[in-house]
Order: structure tokens, then sequence, then C-alpha cells
RNA sequence: GGGCGAAUAGCUCAGCUGGUAGAGCACUUGCCUUACACGCAAGGGGUCACAGGUUCGAGCCCUGUUUCGCCCACCA
């Protein structure tokens, strides 16, 4: 490979195309036999409602950096790929596409509006599928699922029929979360609450046989059409007179009892509450109480009916505005004031939920979230970061019986069937073809589905074949870790945990690791359905799968939200790019070499020991912040390693000897520290960018197979402290000297003469290293020593307690010079006489810790010459 | 009403066991120096939200306050 071949500008599209097919055919993505713990993670299951966000990037991006770092350490690896059908999601989107096309899934039938959803299931299920193949996803799609899949269907009947023989599934007429618009039941996760401001309406029941009122508070007037009572605190004095009293409901003239409830608050409102049981959860609960039968009021889309007199066929808003004028229209209303509540909206369409009472199907709770709120306590369960624990406990200690039915069509059908001759319930995995009571043949299946979740809680197991005993159960369940964003607690990893105890006997993973969110520039969550999320396709075209999978990570603290914009992949890409040209300065100088660490060693400089040692350390950060699931912070090692450490300092000096070429003295010493540095930073950085460091790992001499399942770089030996040491100095007066040069206004490309006068132990040192300090900083000539005497007109500074001099006869404005030095002087002594009082200070020096005090004691000293020297050389000046 | 999180440079954020405040972007100056202008070198810029406290020493620990964000809760 010769640098015309390398073009000076990275471009990923030609390299992201060419390997990914390779990995798959070399089977790298499936877990390699062998013996030991298997790495397992399972992929959170993209709906196929659409095409995955930037999100779903985030989210994937960590998930294959974790696996790619295990696979590479030789532990068999499996990163099970697979897809969620998302039930009211997915109907939702085929539903408003036939909107678009003037029809209703009613027009089409169940049957035929099935496959339309399944058409755009295939279509959105290979759009996904091309995305996770873009950004790099080392998924193992042999063993790809679908929860409606034939094997997950199964799994799904399978517990649902174990759950209701063990009586934890039962059906029942409840108050449950009703969307008009889905025309579904919700459970009480898919609800979300919104403050928003409303009315309280003070309305006036008049009270049997006398001219008075009782006034009831409500936010939502068109219920009281349903109302069957009106309730009191039993002792709330106000209506002890009312005893035994009946009010009349105004419009529907029934006659409604007053009753005494502990639960009435006497301070809200008035202190009277309508009962409406068959629109309000509470009032639900105090019906059954005291026996009162509910009165539904509305029909499934919220419209007003029958039980509704006048006002039937009004929508629920209309409804309102009409009662409202009716009931101030005969004097009924006391009063309306402002109120602020919250209120209910559907997750998906975002419509006001309406509790309704309806026959669903419940999942028990309470006995399958006992284990899972065991887990944290018996260490069998982590949560990371740890404070998303007592979101998770509190969430299961006042868990809820779980609405599963769902009015839709797109989804498990409920395996119940029932009787059309005795009526008999039969519930069954496989379909029955005959009553198991009376024999006859007439059975007809629920016409619900479940809920999506149903089938999503078991994926732990029901991907690995569950209920069958099979291999891949026995030997990668349960997983290692999971993955996924905290806004699923409880939809999703609660439930799994549930699950897992349930069906398996232990937790489907030791590990959760929440990551935070990925959200706009304006901080809004990234989301199909706002479209302000990008096509990570698009991203990786213009920017590289890699740079849009480094950026996300360097932008990540642990576990908090990022702000997302395109334009932020520059990040990611401006750092391949740079490791391109690193590797395109120095390929040509590898061409035709064989590493020999024996025949190097002896000859590597400080300058190769000290990058070697900067390595080792870099690998052992990198491994320590990948094992705390710190995986930003292990991106951003690597970042800073090869940007600031290899390019900015150890390839700038490498470069005269590279330049000398093979046969010069030096040559295999920074040959062979290039290619180490080089092979162990493109294996370190695979996990990360695996595309870039694939193609560089072929294009570098001595290496074998593919970078995808080399050797993980070992921890390596302890840091190289003294040469460290020695090239901080060397940086710290370079640093000056360019400083110096700058100020003076020096071009770069111009040679100045540079003196160091040198004291003490060090001194020593930066005679060795005066080589490099003068091709750094373009000295030329460089004097270094103890007796260097200063030149009469000199820019000047001080390193520690060494002179650095820039002769600069004719060159220098004194006046300048004397304003630069004083700015520094004057910083100096601050730092002085801070470090001087704190040794002034007895309590310092008698409890601080002995080496902080001896730092601080080495830091006057430093000091202090430093002060002198600047002192001594402003005096000429002035 | 409860819980959680955040507040550090103009912007987005690091700062892990208290010991000399950092990065990227943006900005200023000089450079197309034979890997890279997607770059190099130098530089400016911070009462670490506020008020107390603990400590020899606080961005970090404790208490309270303010502002923002998120989650939960049967506020008729």
């Amino acid at each position: 490979m010769t640098e015309t071949e390398l073009p000076k500008i990275y471009d990923h599209t030609e390299v992201e195309r060419r390997w990914y097919d390779h990995w798959e055919k070399q089977g790298y993505f499936r877990p390699r036999d062998g013996e030991g713990l298997p790495f397992v993670t399972l992929i959170p299951p993209p709906n196929v409602t659409g095409s995955l966000t930037i999100g779903h990037a985030f989210n994937h991006t960590i998930q294959d950096v974790l696996t790619r770092w295990q696979r590479m350490t030789g532990v068999p690896t499996l990163w099970l790929p697979g897809f969620d059908h998302a039930g009211i999601a997915t109907q939702n989107v085929v539903e408003r596409k036939l909107t678009a096309e003037g029809k209703s899934r009613h027009d089409l039938g169940r049957e035929a509006f099935m496959n339309e959803v399944w058409k755009w299931k295939e279509h959105y299920h290979a759009r996904i599928t091309e995305q996770m193949r873009r950004i790099g996803d080392s998924v193992d799609w042999s063993r790809e699922r679908f929860t409606m899949d034939e094997g997950l269907s199964r799994a799904v009947r399978e517990v649902f029929v174990c759950l209701y023989k063990k009586g934890l599934i039962y059906r029942g007429n409840r108050i449950i979360n009703w969307c008009p618009r889905c025309l579904t039941a919700l459970s009480d996760e898919e609800v979300e609450y919104q403050e928003l401001d409303g009315k309280l309406y003070h309305l006036m029941y008049p009270i049997k046989g006398t001219q008075k009122h009782i006034v009831v508070a409500t936010t939502r007037p068109e219920t009281m059409l349903g109302d069957v009572a009106v309730a009191v605190h039993p002792k709330d004095k106000r209506y002890t007179p009312l005893k035994g009293k009946t009010a009349i409901l105004p419009f529907l003239r029934r006659e409604i009892p007053i009753i005494f409830d502990d639960s009435v608050d006497p301070k809200f409102g008035t202190g009277a509450v309508k009962v409406t049981p068959a629109h309000d959860p509470n009032d639900f609960e105090l019906g059954q109480r005291h026996g009162l039968t509910p009165i539904v009021v509305m029909d499934p889309s919220a419209v007003m009916n029958e039980n509704a007199g006048d006002f039937r066929g009004l929508t629920r808003e209309a409804a309102r505005a009409r009662i409202v004028e009716a009931l101030q229209d005969r004097g009924l209303i006391a009063r309306i004031e402002p109120h602020r509540h919250s209120i209910g909206h559907c997750q998906r369409c975002d419509s006001v939920v309406e509790p309704y009472l309806s026959l669903q199907w419940f999942v028990s709770m309470k006995p399958l979230a006992k284990p899972a709120l065991e887990a944290i306590e018996k260490g069998e369960l982590a949560i990371l970061p740890r404070r998303w624990e007592k979101v998770y406990l509190r969430w299961l200690e006042g868990i809820r019986d779980w609405c599963i039915s769902r009015q839709l069509w797109w989804g498990h059908r409920i395996p119940v069937w029932t009787c059309a001759k005795c009526a008999e319930t039969i519930v069954e995995v496989e379909p029955p073809t005959r009553c198991t009571k009376c024999g006859a043949t007439d059975l007809k299946q629920d016409e619900d589905v479940l809920d999506t979740w149903f089938s999503s809680w078991l994926w732990p197991f029901s991907t690995l074949g569950w209920p069958e005993d099979t291999e891949d159960l026995k030997r990668f369940y349960p997983s290692s870790v999971l993955i996924t964003g905290p806004d699923i607690i409880f939809f999703w990893v609660a439930r799994m945990v549930m699950a897992g105890y349930e069906f398996m006997g232990k937790a489907p993973f030791p590990v959760v690791y929440l990551h935070g969110i990925v959200r706009d520039a304006q901080g809004r969550k990234m989301s199909k359905s706002l479209g302000n999320s990008a096509d990570p396709i698009e991203i990786s075209e213009k920017y590289g799968a890699d740079s849009l999978r480094l950026t996300l990570l360097l932008l990540s603290p642990q576990g908090s939200d990022i702000h997302f914009s395109d334009e932020r992949v520059d990040l990611g890409r401006h750092f391949a790019n740079k490791l391109w040209n690193a590797f395109r300065l120095v390929a040509p100088h590898l061409r035709d070499y064989t590493p020999d660490e024996q025949a190097a060693r002896p000859f590597l400089t400080d300058a190769d020991q000290w990058i070697l040692s900067m390595l080792g350390t870099t690998a052992r950060q990198v491994t320590r912040n990948l094992k705390a699931y710190r995986i930003g912070d292990a991106a951003k090692d690597l970042y800073d390693f090869t940007w600031r450490e290899l390019c900015d300092w150890y390839l700038e000096m490498a470069k005269p000897r590279l330049y000398a070429g093979p046969d010069a003295p030096g040559a295999e010493a920074v040959r062979f520290t290039i290619h180490r540095v080089f092979s162990t930073v493109l294996r370190l950085l695979h996990p990360f960018m695996p595309y870039l460091s694939e193609e560089l790992w072929h294009a570098l001499p001595g290496t074998e197979g593919d970078v995808c399942v080399a050797e993980w770089p070992a921890p390596g030996r302890a840091a190289n402290k003294e040469t460290e040491a020695k090239i901080e100095l060397l940086k710290e007066i370079v640093g000056s000297i360019r400083n110096l040069r700058s100020e003076m206004n020096i071009p770069p490309a111009r040679k100045a003469p540079v003196l160091i006068r040198a004291t003490g132990p060090e001194a020593e040192i930066i005679r060795g290293q005066a080589e490099l300090i003068a091709l750094l900083s373009k000295a030329e000539p460089l004097e270094t020593g103890s007796s260097v005497k200063k030149p009469a007109v000199a820019a000047s500074t001080v390193v520690r307690s060494h002179e650095i001099f820039l002769p600069l006869e004719g060159l220098i404005d004194v006046d300048t010079e004397r304003k630069r030095l004083e700015r520094e002087l004057d910083k100096v002594v601050r730092d002085f006489d801070q470090s001087m009082r704190k040794l002034q200070n007895e309590d310092f020096l008698g409890k601080a810790k002995k080496d902080v005090v001896e730092r601080e004691r080495t830091r006057l000293e430093s000091l202090g010459m430093t002060k002198e020297k600047l002192e001594r050389n402003l005096e000429v000046l002035r």
C-alpha cells in the first residue's frame, strides 16, 4: 500500500460497504462453540411500526460495543435480534393509511386487514434490518425472532393457559382505561397523564321533598347522567340532616340516594360528591360498597348513549357544554371555578382516556411481583445506575392487576373458547375441536387479542425456544445483561423479571443497564411520531456509521440523556479522519515490516517507551470502563490517546526516524513501536468503530485474520512512570518555547535559537531530550546546560526551575516583553503566596496527609525559584 | 402531594476515593509546516445556582432555598 492509494479524506461510504457481509459470512456473529459462560444480550425488539430512530442507534451501539468486546475476549457471544408486533401502535399506523385511502378496517374485514398489517410489517422489518446492518449490529441473524412467529405465539398461549389454571388470570367487569378512538381497553401504564387547566363545576341537585339543593363538585358534568348517588363523609356535620334523603337528578329525574362514605374528603369542593360508578374508578368501588348498580352513559366511542336521555348522540365534549348550559338555564349551577388537574391520554393517539366499565381479562400481579421485589434485595438483580432500583421497587410494591385484553385485531388471539351450546369456557393452548363439557363442536373463540407486552415479557426465554427445553434455552438463559431505556422499566423490564421467575425459576438477567434517552436540540425525545429523528442510514451515509456510533457514545455520560443534532456527528467524523490520516502517515514505512520485539527492544527511545506505556494505560482504562458500563468514558480514553498523545506528540517525535528510511539506525525501534501502537489501538477501537478498524487492520502488515475476532489487548505491564515523567517535562518545555515564539510573532516555519539554563537533576533529562525539544519547538540552535549564559536581549520564561531564553536581538519590543513577563510573574506570585499561606498554617501541616504536604512543599520551592528568576529577568528589562 | 435528576466557560457537557477547575464546539491570533484545513500551534473566557454548615482544605460531603426537567399518585 502506498500513500497514493489512500485518499487524503477518509471515505466511509467506500469502506463501510465492504465488511458487514464478510463478517456475517464468516459466521462471527453466531456464538462460537466452547466451554465457559457465554455473553448473551437480547435486543429490545424494535416495533415494526416504522423505522429506527437515533435513539435506537444509541441503544444498539451500546449493545454492539459490549458484544464485540466480549467476542474479542474469546467467550461465546450471542446478541439475539428480533422484532415486536406492537399491537396498538402498528394497527394504528395501518388504519391511518387506510383512512387516507378512504377506507376503514371494517370495510376490509378481519382477515384482509390482517394481511395489510402483515404487509406493513414485512416492509418495515426489511427497512429496520437494513438499518441494523448499516450501523454494524453484530447480531446473530440465524436466531432472529418475531413476537408473532409460531414459536413465540405458542409461548404466549402456554403462559396464558398456565396462569389461568393457577387462577392468576381472570375475567372481570371492571373500570378500565378506554381509548374511544382506538376503541380498546388499555393498561394503566398505557395512559399518560398531562396537567391541564380545567374547571370545577358546582352542580345543584334538588333534594326531594324540600326546596333545598345539595351541591356537588365535579370536573366532568357530562357524567352526571350516570349518577346513582351523592356521597358525603359520615362525620360531615353539614350533611347529617340529609340522612335518609334522596336527591333528584336533573333532566332524568332519577331519584338517587344520599350515602355516607369515609372515602369522601370533606375539605374538597363542597364535601359532597356525585357517584358515577360506570365512569370513574373511585365511584365504581364506592358503588360496590353500597350495592349500587352502575349506569353506562356512553358508547365505546364516547358518544352519549340511550341512557343519556335528550343528550343521546352527543359526543362527551358536546354533552358537557349542553348540560352546563341547560343547568345554568335552570339555575342549577352554583359556580364554576378554574381547576388544574391531570387528565389521562392514550399513549398511542393522545385521545382523552375514558374510565369505562367493561368486561376484560386481567392478570393478578401481586403474587408475581414478590420474587421480582426480592431479586434486588437478594442481589440477584442489579439495575444501573442504581437510582432506578427505587423506581422499579416502588412500582412493584404498589402493583395493580394488569388488563391484558385489547379490542384489536393485530395481536395474539386470546386462547379462550366458549361453547355455543352449554356456555362452557374452554382455555387451551391448542384450539379445541369440541366442548370439554358437553362435547358440542360449535365453539367460538374470544374476539380480543392480548396486550403487546404480554408477548414481550416472555422475550428472554421465548426467543430461545421455550416451552421446549431446547439446547439454546439451556445454554443462553439467563442472559448476561439487559440494555434499554428507563422509559420501559414498568412496561417491560419489571414484567420480564416477573415472568423469568415464574416460568424459568430465575431472573432473566443479573444486570439491567439503563442508558439515557436521545433528545433533539430542543430537548424532545426522538420519536417516529414527532418526526424529529434523522434516519440512522442517512446519518451513516453523510457522516459514516462509525462516526455516528462514536459520537453517540462520546456525547453520553453514563445514564443521562443526550442532546443530539446531525452536525454533532462531525465529532466522530473528524476523529475517523484523524485516525485515517495518522495511518496514512505511517503505512508507507511499515511496508513489508515484520514485528520483532526482541530485535527492537534494546533500541527503544524514551519516546517509544513513553507511548507504549501510555498505550498500556489506555488499554487498562478502556477495559475497566467497559466492565463498569462506562462506555462513553472508554470511547473518550481512546479518542484522547489517539489524538492527544499519539498524533499530537508521538508521531511528531517519530517522523525523523521514519523519514530516515528502513536502514537507518533507530528504524527498527520506531517501526516496532508504531506497529504495536496501531495494532493495539485498532483492536481497542473495533467495538466502537468496527468498519474503520477492520479496514485499517487489513491494511496493516503483520496482522492476521479479521480484527472482528482478533484478541482483545491484554492489560500489559504497569506504566513506566519514570519515562512518562521525562516526556511530561519535555512537553512543558516545548509548550513554553512555542508560547514564547507565538508571543513574539515568530512564524511557525522559521527556526529560532533557544537557550535553556537548566538546574538540578532535571538538567540531565533535558539534555537527553534536547534533540526532540529542538525538533518540536523549531529551536535551532538549541543550547542547554547549567552554565548557559543569558543573552543580552531575549524573551524569557521559566519552566519549573529552568530558564528559557529566546535571543531576539533587534526583533524584540522591550516594552511588550516586559508587560508579558509582568503578567507571568503576577500569576506566579499569586500561586506562591497562596502556597506559602497554606504551609504556614499549623493545622494544614498537622492534619493534612503527609504526601499532600510534601507535594505542597515541592510546589512552593519550585514557585519560589520561578518567581526569583522571572524577577531577575524582568529587572534587566526595566 | 410524593420521588428522582440537573444547575460548572457563549453552547453541549466531563470532573470517579474532598488537595493547583477540564473537553468538544464557538471565539481571537498565526500557519495550506512533505498524515490530516475534517488540520497544526498559541490564546482569551468560569463568584462551579444561592445561603448556611462540616473540614487544615469543598465544584465534590451535610442542611436549607431557588430554577428547570422527568416519573409516580383514585386532587370528585
